[in-house]
DNA sequence: TAAATACTGAACCACATGGTTCAGTATTTT
DNA sequence: AAAATACTGAACCATGTGGTTCAGTATTTA
C-alpha cells in the first residue's frame, strides 16, 4: 500500500482524485479530527477512512499524531504549491497554443481572401 | 476501462497523477501529435500510449481525430479551470487554518506571560 | 476489574491501472 | 499487387484502489 517513491506530483494529484479525500481535506481545514469522526462524517468504516488518511499522509497533505487511543489528523505542511504551479503553467501553455491556432486560422482567411481578389482581377 | 460517470474533478486529477500523461499534455501544448509520435517520445508501445491518450480524452483534456490511418491528438477544450479553482480555494482554507492556529498559540503565550506576572506579584 | 472506545492489521473482494504481446484491420506507399 | 505503416482490440500480468469484515491490542471510563 505504501508506494515509497512516487514522484510528489503523482502522489498528490492521485490523492486529490478521490471525492472523499478532497472532502477530508476541506474538513481538516475547518478543524482537526480523529479517524472516528472522519469515518462517521463520510459514512465509512474506521479501516476505510484510515486508508484514505494514509494516502493523504503519504502525499504530505495531512499529518497525524496518536495520543492515547485517539489519532488526530491535521492539515499537513504542503499547501499544494507545486500542484497549483503545474496547473497554472499548463493553462498558460494552453492559452498560447490556442492563440497560435487562431493566428493560423486568421492567416488562412487572409490568404483565401487574397486569392479571391486575384481571381476576380 | 471507460469509467463513465466519474465526477470530473476525480477524472482530471487522476489523469494528472501520471508523469507520462502530464508529459503528453505539455507536448500537445507545443504541437499536435500522432499516437506513434507520442509513443516514441515517451518510449512506450503504441497500445500503451493509446491507453494514456484514452484517459486524457475521457477527462476532456485531449481530443483526437482519425484521418486516414493516423489519429492526431490535440489539446482538449478543458483548461483545468475547475482544478485550479479547487486548489486555489484549498490554499485559502489552508492559510486561514494556519493563521487561526497561530492566533491560538499567541493567545496561549499571552496567557502564560500574564500568569507569570501574577505569580511574581 | 470489567466494559466500552479507538484504533490497527490481515485478509479478502471486485475492479482499475500501467504496461505488455499478439493478431488483426485499414490505409498508404512502392 | 505487395509491402510498409498506423492504429486497434483482446488478453494477459502484476500491482494498486476503495471498500469491507474480523480479530485483535491499547487506552479510557465506570
Amino acid at each position: 500500500m505504501v508506494q515509497y517513491f512516487r514522484p510528489p506530483l503523482d502522489a498528490s494529484f492521485a490523492a486529490l482524485s478521490d471525492t472523499t479525500r478532497r472532502g477530508v481535506l476541506e474538513q481538516l481545514s475547518r478543524s482537526d479530527a480523529s479517524i472516528t469522526e472522519l469515518a462517521e462524517k463520510f459514512h465509512m468504516t474506521l479501516t476505510g477512512m484510515k486508508k484514505h488518511v494514509g494516502v493523504l499522509e503519504q502525499a504530505g497533505l495531512v499529518t497525524t499524531e496518536k495520543v492515547g487511543r485517539v489519532r488526530t489528523c491535521k492539515l499537513g505542511l504542503r499547501r499544494l504549491e507545486e500542484e497549483a504551479a503545474w496547473i497554472e503553467r499548463y493553462r498558460q501553455l494552453w492559452d498560447a497554443r490556442f492563440n497560435e491556432l487562431d493566428q493560423i486560422v486568421e492567416e488562412l482567411k487572409r490568404k483565401e481572401k487574397a486569392d479571391g481578389q486575384k481571381k476576380r482581377e
